[in-house]
DNA sequence: ACCGGGTTTGCACTGCTGTGCACTATAGGG
DNA sequence: CCCTATAGTGCACAGCAGTGCAAACCCGGT
């Protein structure tokens, strides 16, 4: 006879009761390893398909501290870059037994209530795909023994897992390539956020072009959109020193910009314009771009960070994980 | 005095401890209308500060059988369509006090795996955005008290929350507009995935076009992507009887029609070839394609889901309710 | 000083599960 | 037939937070 609601979820108990044994048989039948015999465990297992009864993750976590879930935060889900992003981070977490919480920053709320849901939900880990935390922040979450995974962020707290992408090493070779391709106005089309990894790409792309004697100058016409990009173009080809060859911290940027140069200044590709973009998102190898660029390696970072999940027995600060990114060539520079 | 580990979460009693009250008191302060003084609220707050306390809510919800977790379950995370909807959703849910479980269905272990989550962790809804839950699953889960949410399944199980989409309306308005332009010979791209919606569209389109005693022929080449889009165009295009207007029923399929017809056979767009999408998702406007589509409008379907989401008093079967979509006019089809 | 009314506070119980420990039953060997 | 090793079972407790209830407290009025 249940004392609960009648639409409520199914308990251990109640299944205990239908199968004739003791609540604990029904804990040991659905914990891996314990003892219990063949008959029970066929008995209970029947019980729990009559009732419909799942385990309660929530009371497990809470009995072994274990809650098996992991945070994603992360702003602009939509954009395609971050989408294939958490779809590769949740894949493999449920293949390692974790479900995925998805923390969603835009909602003005921002990234300091995002971290504090974290923690409510005791979440095992918090993977941090954009948008800066407070130092103190992350030192909570790390004392609460909470695994803090954190992309690109050059400054490393006590005990964060940090990952870092060959940012600089590929803005060297994009403007090796533009070089290549005789290129000597150059332009670095930039988002006005400042995010470390999109930095580094802007600096070293800099860096490189002064190596060779040649100025670059950077746009930043807002955040980092398609519709940025198109504004870059606006401002670059409307002014004194149009550009013959551009290098997009982003693709998205790079398919506004692409998209201006052509429809506003009836640029082509490559012939006029040479145009470098990076991460290859998906719609880089559509033929209405087919654009040269870098490829994260994402399946890779987001397996490396799964694993990077599990509560390690040393809070040491490890050294950051280095991926290396890998040059695509397709169209839209022309060939050295 | 603590006898938990070092670097574990921080507990209501840790904090009675330090700030010199019962548990009780730091519980009260932590729930709404609850009755504290100002000065014990003050002194547990500021040990809370300390401490760096967070309320488990994993242990709340357990209490009063409200986790606030909402299930999104769904496949192909990294599509365009899917990406906003899960912007919009985890935006709103937050805005709920809610927050959102991301289920990926396309981890090879399918969809009843993914329901099974949805009551493990005692979500007080689950959202199918893709995939048919098999009949048996989603009564399991009324019976459990959870609600479901579910886009474009004409089936009604009892108790689930229907939401449709004016698919037949549109996809009669797409036939009006190809004809109006003048198309004679009509193409439905479509994917070979049966999803009902989509299957909607398809179906009114060609009824409409034999209401008008115009034949059309459907290509499957594959599921709903860009790829399956521009093999739709290779097939079409080099059999033997090329389209001059097309129903994309997915604006990832048009974008691959329309780039393989343009590359591959120098068509061009609206001149030679009309295209009409569904969806309106955010590369619609891009200037490479520019598209003709139909606008769902994501941002209310969301809010409604999010509504739909809290445990009403009647379990009983509402209607399903009914969004319409909004022509947007763009080039890809001649004005007539 | 005493009493009444209202506000705080602590106790103890609940919800759900995992697990150490003691206990029972069973089988197998001498 | 009896003893022992072992597998199986149930009890009771832990873990965290919310809440009804009763006790304690504070304040003002007479």
């Amino acid at each position: 006879m249940s004392h609960r609601q009648e639409s409520s979820f199914v308990s251990a108990q109640q299944v205990a009761d239908l199968a004739g044994v003791s609540r604990s048989a029904v804990s040991r039948t659905f914990t891996k390893g314990a003892s219990v015999s063949e008959a029970t465990r066929e008995r209970v297992l029947k019980a729990a398909e009559t009732l419909g009864y799942q385990v309660n993750q929530l009371a497990r976590g809470m009995m072994n501290d274990r809650s098996n879930i992991v945070c994603i935060v992360t702003a602009d889900i939509d954009a395609p870059y971050h989408g294939q992003f958490i779809e590769a981070l949740t894949r493999h977490l449920q293949a390692a037994g974790k479900v995925a919480m998805l923390v969603n920053t835009s909602g003005g709320s921002g990234i300091e209530s995002a971290m504090r849901l974290t923690l409510q939900y005791r979440a095992e880990a918090s993977i941090v795909l954009s948008g800066q935390p407070d130092r103190r922040i992350i030192e909570n979450c790390i004392r609460n023994g909470q695994r803090v995974i954190v992309v690109n962020r050059d400054e490393v707290a006590d005990g964060t897992r940090n990952i870092n992408v060959s940012n600089r090493a590929a803005a060297r070779e994009a403007f090796a390539m533009l070089h290549r391709a005789g290129c000597t106005r150059l332009a670095v089309i930039m988002s006005d956020v400042g995010t470390p990894s999109l930095r580094a790409r802007e600096t070293a792309f800099v860096e490189a072009a002064r190596g060779k004697g040649l100025a670059v100058t950077t746009v930043r016409a807002g955040p980092t959109s398609y519709e940025t990009g198109c504004l870059a173009a606006r401002q670059l080809f409307g002014g004194p020193t149009p550009p013959d060859g551009a290098f997009c911290v982003t693709d998205l940027l790079a398919f506004g910009f692409m998209d201006a140069a052509r429809r506003d200044f009836g640029l082509s590709i490559p012939a006029d314009l040479c145009v470098v973009g990076f991460d290859d998102i998906m719609q880089s190898k559509w033929a209405a771009y087919d654009l040269t660029t870098f490829r994260q390696p994402i399946e890779e970072i987001a397996a490396y960070m799964v694993s990077q999940t599990d509560r390690a027995p040393d809070q040491t600060t490890s050294t950051p994980r280095r991926f290396l990114t890998e040059r695509v060539w397709r169209s839209t520079v022309r060939p050295g």
